[in-house]
DNA sequence: TTTGTTTATCGTAATATTGCAATATTAAAT
DNA sequence: ATTTAATATTGCAATATTACGATAAACAAA
């Protein structure tokens, strides 16, 4: 097979699960902290930065894009991508929601 | 190709981007889920949970304890699946200070 | 209009992932 | 020792992902 099961989960899983899925990657991981460390948009450069041929970069920003991760705006001949908080809040909340539960309910097992 | 070019990434993206990838499936993210919801040991019963087959189930725990997202103790002719915090606390504190370092400076571009 | 620059898309090859049936393994229970 | 119950492993088929060369598309500059 190699598709995944998605109708038998809930929205919510399937949801947070793709967005994880597409941080799942060091290209990926690597552009979104580039996004960081330079605190702006990016307009070109992108491809330099990274160890990857350009068609490949391209396909890795249109995962994140998809994801909501990134946004890009077109600006003259060359496309700008910034950090999208909003879905990376998201992502914070979702782990901050979960350790939050575990301290306050220390199982005591394993 | 399909090989992830891992060598021209740093160690840390590296890391981080299989940890996060162990999460990227909606049946893993379930399984995760579950542990926090009945909040212990889950010795069995996680079959019966998912929607899906056994062997499945036990390929999908196997990638999460590989992850070191989870870990497993032998409990007589049953083996014991708890969360394991210290991952999953690494994996917040990445993205809290993700959120925290782009809400100081907000970038006014996009 | 032609040229150069930048990003996207197409096509393709190689590898990875997903899922399950069949089988193996392990240990408790009879 | 045999049976039962629970989990792991193997083998396989189908699909997904990764990467890149070639090419297209979009636009600025000459």
């Amino acid at each position: 097979m190699g598709v995944t099961n998605t109708e038998n989960f809930t929205e919510d899983q399937n949801r947070i699960a793709t967005i994880i899925k597409a941080l799942g990657h060091p290209a990926r991981v690597a552009i979104v902290e580039h996004l960081m460390k330079v605190n702006a948009c990016i307009c070109g450069d992108l491809v330099n930065v990274l160890p990857l041929a350009q068609p490949t970069v391209s396909q890795h920003l249109k995962e994140l894009k998809n994801a909501g991760l990134i946004k890009g705006s077109v600006e003259g001949n060359t496309i700008c991508y910034c950090i999208d908080m909003k879905v990376l809040t998201e992502l914070k909340d979702y782990f901050e929601g979960m350790t939050n539960k575990l301290q306050k309910t220390n199982s005591a097992c394993c």
